[in-house]
DNA sequence: TTAGGGTTAG
């Protein structure tokens, strides 16, 4: 806190520096030869001493000292040289071609665009054709404006004044083109070059590499330290180290590093920037920070390039430690390292020090640069200062995506996803991050279809492709849907467009296929990634345990173990579950055992969990309850609702009524709790509790969830409650219950938790959401097909058995997801061996 | 004369 301090509230030294404007020196020193001035003061008296010589009109002392003007590059050096430019010597105009040429020079090097590009235009009105010279100026202009229309049409010039065979012309048509992102055109250049320079080469190699090129980048480097006319320099090598930077490719990266230091290239600041950027980016953190520590804390752009990467990784702390070294080293933060400093406080949601960095933007006058306001804005709004936040956005004159997707952020952050969909519909520009923010806030608040129907539009919108991220959130919502069809597609989609299958992506595939039913293709995936850790290994497992092949689950298990990974808590809780779906008790004590000795992993309440529920399955329903006394912590309401559904398996209702008691106290809302004890009593016939259960329930305000099931069906997801009869055909979907009925479904009234009559009971029965899914997957799906239905609860053992008749009769496929485990049913039999 | 890294939002 005290070291973090110092960054935010400036030191003394700081304060004394702040405010204070440079001095400049008035002092009469004597007249210096025009090449050492270096202000405008000294260029002003060198103009005054030729007055004095008598040479206030000589054209050529003048032009020389325009050159001289335009060199130094300032904004005050430049508007001299305008000024002797525009004036007259001799009732002549000063306006020579080289007078020209350093003007446009000048102020296409001061990022002065337009100026430059008018006097190009005025230069030829004035009757003086551009030479070698000024063409590349013109180009430099439009290349940092993109004046891609300027740029074009000089291009044309150039061919019809013949110039178009001069290398430094094609040098900067080359570069014009890479900047303006018409690659193929600079290629056309470069390749239609007869000769080249290191200029050409390192031009083309940059334009690759900043255009998400860098594979292209690199292997153009190779093919020119190969072609040996022509050899690398610093320019070469800072773009080339930039590109391994982006490839995240340290092997190559450090072949590079290597090269420069054998062929003796300079090492300097830029390039250390560069290296150390590389060295962050492929997660080679402790090289970097050695290179960094080498070359000093003194280094500005250094200490950018440093805190920037730890704030991409999160390691906020890490970034505010630089910018307070650099302060203490007498190095002052740029709007750069500011940038850094105000998206670590928006991380941390520290609103002090973001307020901080706040006052420090405005002493130095970085308040009017765009991306300083878009932090801003995406800092306050983080830490919920909405008014502040609105305040910096209604300020700025020059909005951009980045602007608007800062303000949606911060929105979905604050959870309120209504306006935030509604910023969304109205900004004025949407890129590929303002759409994964907001499909990723759907799938966060669990709206699945309509996070699916935000990418469907998506995909209309020209210059718009989804990519990893959208994929992830997309297969989420595809996974929680259960919807197959869909979830094939996305793959399908992912490898037509070539989207990079890494391994959090792969591990999200892994995942949805799991829950969409289809193991295989969950194995598949999980067998091509490379680079695999622990989440994918979870993945895999859990797709495993969820399909009741309990066996490889554990296998997998300890493939992982013997592969060196370390376990952590959740790949625990996917092996534990796989043993308690599978009965394998054994095991399953033996993994659990393991955790704290071999793998120093302490088991949590959740672990706990785990093995009741395995106990409580195995019937071993005392040596569970033993379980939960012994926990070293207080076992929670799920914990004993693991004991309670074990309960109702074994039919013990004492021990289940005990378990309920202890629910209510720790969470009264818990429905399922009720619901779960009333079938207790149910199957045991004690009605009277089934009512006071139920009477209990109704005292507290607390309704049983109404159990649905989605049904998928040509990638469209139908949904049913149970006991609605509202679908358009419903008439269809009761002729097919009745058509099983008839085939001799025994309905097992113990399902029913009314007191009710038999014709009641099976009628209550039979409008089952699980059921009237599958009457609708039969009735709608062509024949042999596979039908897939999606419950929010456990599926009743009346719709089970319902499913493995009609599995039969109809030769189909039944994939019976509930909000525990899937069962495969086929050919009368299910997966789960009736146990579950 | 021409060429260079890092830069906020998911």
């Amino acid at each position: 806190m005290a070291m973090l301090g110092s960054v935010l509230l400036p030191s003394p030294m700081v304060l004394a520096s702040e405010g204070i404007k440079k001095v400049t020196t008035t002092s009469s020193s004597p007249i210096r030869p025009l090449k050492n001035c270096k202000t405008v003061d000294q260029l002003k008296m060198f103009h005054r001493s030729l007055a004095k010589q008598g040479l206030e009109n000589d054209v050529s002392s003048i032009t020389k000292l325009v050159a001289r003007s335009c060199e130094l590059g300032t904004r005050e050096s430049l508007s001299f040289a305008r000024e002797l430019f525009d004036s007259k010597g001799n009732g002549e105009s000063y306006g020579s071609r080289f007078m020209y040429n350093s003007l446009i020079r000048g102020y296409a090097s001061s990022g002065l665009c337009e100026e430059a590009l008018s006097l190009f235009l005025r230069m030829m009105v004035d009757g003086i054709s551009p030479d070698k010279y000024t063409f590349p100026f013109g180009l430099s202009a439009c290349a940092k404006s993109r004046a891609n229309r300027d740029g074009i049409q000089i291009h044309g010039l150039i061919v019809k004044m013949d110039y178009a065979k001069d290398m430094f012309v094609q040098n900067s048509l080359l570069h014009f083109y890479a900047e303006c992102g018409e690659l193929d055109l600079a290629r056309k250049v470069f390749d239609e070059m007869p000769q080249r320079n290191v200029v050409s080469w390192t031009s083309m190699i940059c334009g690759y590499a900043r255009r998400d090129l860098a594979k292209d980048a690199v292997d153009l480097f190779f093919e020119m330290i190969r072609s040996e006319d022509v050899r690398p320099n610093s320019f070469t090598m800072v773009c080339v180290v930039s590109a391994c930077a982006k490839l995240e490719d340290l092997e190559t990266g450090e072949k590079v590093y290597a090269f420069i230091r054998d062929s003796g290239i300079e090492v300097n600041d830029l390039m250390v920037s560069a290296l150390v950027d590389m060295y962050m980016k492929c997660s080679a953190i402790d090289t970097a920070k050695q290179l960094f520590e080498q070359y000093g804390a003194r280094n500005l752009d250094l200490c950018n390039a440093m805190a920037s990467n730890y704030v991409r990784k999160g390691l906020t702390k890490e970034a505010l430690g630089v910018l307070n070294l650099m302060m203490e080293s007498g190095v002052r933060p740029d709007r750069i390292s500011m940038l850094s400093a105000i998206s670590s406080c928006s991380q941390m949601r520290n609103i002090l020090w973001g307020k901080s960095c706040h006052g420090f933007v405005l002493r130095n006058g970085f308040q009017n640069w765009d991306n300083i306001c878009n932090a801003l804005i995406d800092m306050y709004m983080k830490c919920n200062r909405q008014d502040t936040a609105f305040k910096i956005f209604d300020r700025m004159s020059n909005k951009t995506v980045v602007t608007w997707n800062s303000i949606v952020a911060g929105y979905v952050d604050n959870g309120e996803v209504e306006a935030a969909w509604e910023t969304f519909k109205i900004m004025p520009e949407k890129n590929i991050v303002s759409w994964n923010t907001i499909i990723g806030a759907l799938v966060q608040e669990s709206m699945f279809e309509e996070a699916i129907e935000v990418f469907r539009s998506m995909q209309s919108q020209e210059g718009v492709n989804a990519d990893g991220v959208t994929m992830m959130s997309i297969a989420s919502a595809c996974g929680h849907l259960g919807a197959l069809d869909l979830a094939k597609w996305m793959y399908y989609y992912i490898e037509k467009n070539g989207i990079e299958l890494d391994v959090r992506l792969g591990t999200t595939l892994v995942d949805m296929f799991s829950r969409c039913g289809d193991p295989d293709s969950a194995m598949s995936i999980f067998d091509s990634l490379t680079n695999r850790d622990v989440s994918a290994w979870t993945a895999a497992i859990r797709a495993m345990a969820m399909s009741g092949n309990a066996k490889r689950a554990i296998e997998l298990f300890n493939e992982m173990i013997e592969q060196g990974l370390q376990p952590d808590g959740v790949v625990f809780v996917g092996a534990l579950t796989a043993c308690s779906h599978g009965g394998l008790v054994q095991q399953g004590k033996e993994i659990f055992n393991s955790m704290e000795k071999v793998h120093g992993v302490s088991p949590q309440d959740v672990h706990y969990g785990c093995m009741v529920d395995l106990l409580g399955r195995a019937g071993l329903l005392e040596e569970a309850l033993q379980l939960i006394k012994s926990m070293p912590m207080e076992p929670n309401d799920v914990i004993w609702n693991s004991l309670l559904s074990a309960c109702r398996g074994q039919g013990n209702v004492e021990m289940a009524a005990y378990a309920a008691e202890r629910i209510q106290v720790l969470a009264p809302e818990r429905t399922g709790s009720y619901v779960l004890l009333s079938n207790v009593y149910a199957s045991a016939g004690r009605w009277n509790d089934v009512a006071k259960v139920r009477l209990s329930m109704k005292e507290k305000g607390l309704r049983k969830p109404p159990g649905t099931s989605l049904v998928e069906i040509r990638g469209k997801t139908h949904e049913f409650t149970s006991g609605d009869e509202s679908h358009p055909e419903m008439p269809r979907i009761e002729a097919m219950l009745d058509e099983i009925s008839h085939l001799g479904h025994v309905p097992d009234l113990g399902n029913v938790l009314m007191d009710v009559d038999d014709q009641e009971k099976r009628f209550m029965l039979s409008r089952h959401s699980e059921k009237l899914a599958m009457a609708f997957g039969l009735i709608s799906s062509k024949k042999g097909t596979t039908i897939r239905i999606v419950k929010n609860l456990r599926v009743c053992s009346d719709c089970h058995s319902f499913a493995k008749l009609a599995s039969k009769v109809y030769n189909r496929e039944i994939v019976l997801r509930d909000n525990n485990r899937f069962h495969f049913i086929s050919q009368g039999k299910c997966s789960c061996n009736d146990f579950w």
